[in-house]
DNA sequence: TGAATTCCCATAATATCCCATGGATTGCCA
DNA sequence: TGGCAATCCATGGGATATTATGGGAATTCA
């Protein structure tokens, strides 16, 4: 499970460490998949199994008539074909393709969100606006802490 | 999993590299199958297990009423009739028939279009155009990433 | 025999691997 | 509980391997 929020630096080669949590969450294949966020100027990523389930759910909705063929194609190329896979190093390390840079206007160093089944890599300067942003938005919708099923 | 898009030049005698993370997806037996789309000016492939994986489930609808044996023998005709075994050689090039060329208008470069279990190939400056479209698409249809299923 | 195709080698750019280092955290044991 | 040792993590730099691509030699086909 990709959890917490880490900021690493990005170096002259254009690598930066994939936080060590995330790794343990990937388990044995050790690669990122990465691809530009549709939504704004982020990165949204995963693991394997993340890639697997996206994959099927596609065909799932497509074959329960809930997605109509051409959306899912359009949202394959814009995920599966923009997104990279990225394998890191023995020492956890990834490098970050000028395209992916580029669109989240990452210069010096990269903020990795986890989200749980997936996670997403933003600007740090960025990060810190839209988490103030999302804070507001938690405060005036339902909460799901506290009424969790035990 | 082919991933990740790709653009490769094409040298006088009709050579193009396949990216090197698509010959990671298909394995040992050297080679991508390649037909021209019916649905436009670009080429659609993948590799044998995708090939096995159409007719399983050109069979399969077939046997469940869901497909007309007449309809199942036509699309078995534009694409297995169609369709061509690639091999590459050892630095991972195929040579691109003419008439895969044509369909696609390729000229100089090609590109290679990641779409999970199979890829498409396209003119650089087409897909360019295509890209747009589909992500204008994308923006007005339900994301599948954010609710897929854990 | 001529044209096309396949195979093989060369190369520059790029990506990957490997080792080293410092800082921080963790674990251990008195 | 305090302090020392060991471990892990992020990061820097150099060495190695891979990739894409060009060109030539060998082979096949008509």
């Amino acid at each position: 499970m990709f959890l917490s929020t880490a900021t690493h630096s990005i170096d002259a080669k254009g690598r930066t460490s994939v936080p060590s949590g995330f790794r343990d969450a990937i388990g044995e294949d050790a690669a990122v998949f990465i691809w530009p966020s549709v939504r704004g100027a982020f990165l949204e990523g995963g693991g394997k199994a993340l890639m697997d389930s996206v994959q099927r759910e596609i065909f799932d909705r497509v074959a329960d008539g809930s997605l109509l063929p051409e959306d899912a194609e359009a949202q394959q190329v814009m995920l599966m074909g923009a997104a990279q896979r990225l394998g890191y190093d023995k020492t956890g390390r990834i490098v970050l393709p000028d395209n992916l840079r580029q669109h989240a206007n990452l210069s010096a160093s990269a903020t990795f969100v986890g989200l749980g089944n997936r996670f997403q890599v933003w600007d740090p300067e960025a990060h810190e606006a839209r988490k103030a942003a999302m804070e507001d938005r938690v405060k005036a919708s339902p909460l799901v802490m506290g009424i969790v099923r035990p």
